[in-house]
DNA sequence: AACAATGTGAGAATCGATTATCATTTCTCC
DNA sequence: GGAGAAATGATAATCGATTCTCACATTGTT
């Protein structure tokens, strides 16, 4: 029997999902996972991929790429927006806002559905 | 020996990076070794990626990404552009021209180096 | 031709990211 | 409190992409 030095575990996917919440800009599962372990709660990387991964089933959650970085995830009540990735510290921060002159682009035959 | 039902094979990294030059969008390594293989020509696909390495290398050529498909390469000479990726057949097209107002998105802080 | 340097192909090895497995633990509902 | 469902964590397995290895082919140089 050992419970004394380990903390609760409850309901850590919205530990996790809160977590996210507060971030600056989208995360990775890893990122995601390597803050939570840093601010001290003790969670598997497996449990994060699974909240992360329910949350976008759910609607909850959108996936998006960050250049060469691979999938981040983020919440999806924020409006429309982008992302930068910092050159120095390598972290994708969000960019509210957005350009223009998009449409005008398509080469015929296509037909914009959406932009990244 | 067998050297009859062998096509001849010298130079193929000019090979694999003359149908680079054809392409219509950037390529990813597998993708620029199926259209080889498709159109006739042997080459193995470790020579594929060493040809795009090089490129890279000697800055003939440019590493881009595209969305959540990986990294793909074209001839560096082009001119600025950006590309985009058709829904339906999943191949990444070349789209000239530029977006605006990039610049006004930019956080106090922070500067713009480039974007993709 | 002979030798050294380089190029090549096929497949093994590696590397990261993500998923699957499984023994436990926690929850939910009676 | 107890039974079954769902959640969790640790780690193995998987998957794709890329790199490495190595025997052999090709080219370049005398």
């Amino acid at each position: 029997m050992q419970r004394a030095n380990q903390q609760k575990r409850a309901n850590q996917q919205l530990t996790v999902l809160r977590a996210l919440g507060e971030a600056d800009g989208p995360l990775s599962a890893r990122e995601l996972w390597s803050r939570l372990i840093g601010s001290g709660k003790s969670v598997g990387l497996a449990t994060v991929y699974r909240a992360l991964q329910r949350g976008v089933e759910d609607g909850t959650l959108e996936a998006v790429e960050v250049l060469g970085r691979g999938v981040r995830y983020e919440p999806k009540d924020r409006e429309h927006h982008h992302h930068f990735l910092c050159s120095t510290c390598d972290h994708a921060f969000d960019l509210f806002g957005c350009v223009e002159g998009l449409d005008s682009l398509v080469p015929d035959g296509f037909q914009m559905t959406g932009h990244e």
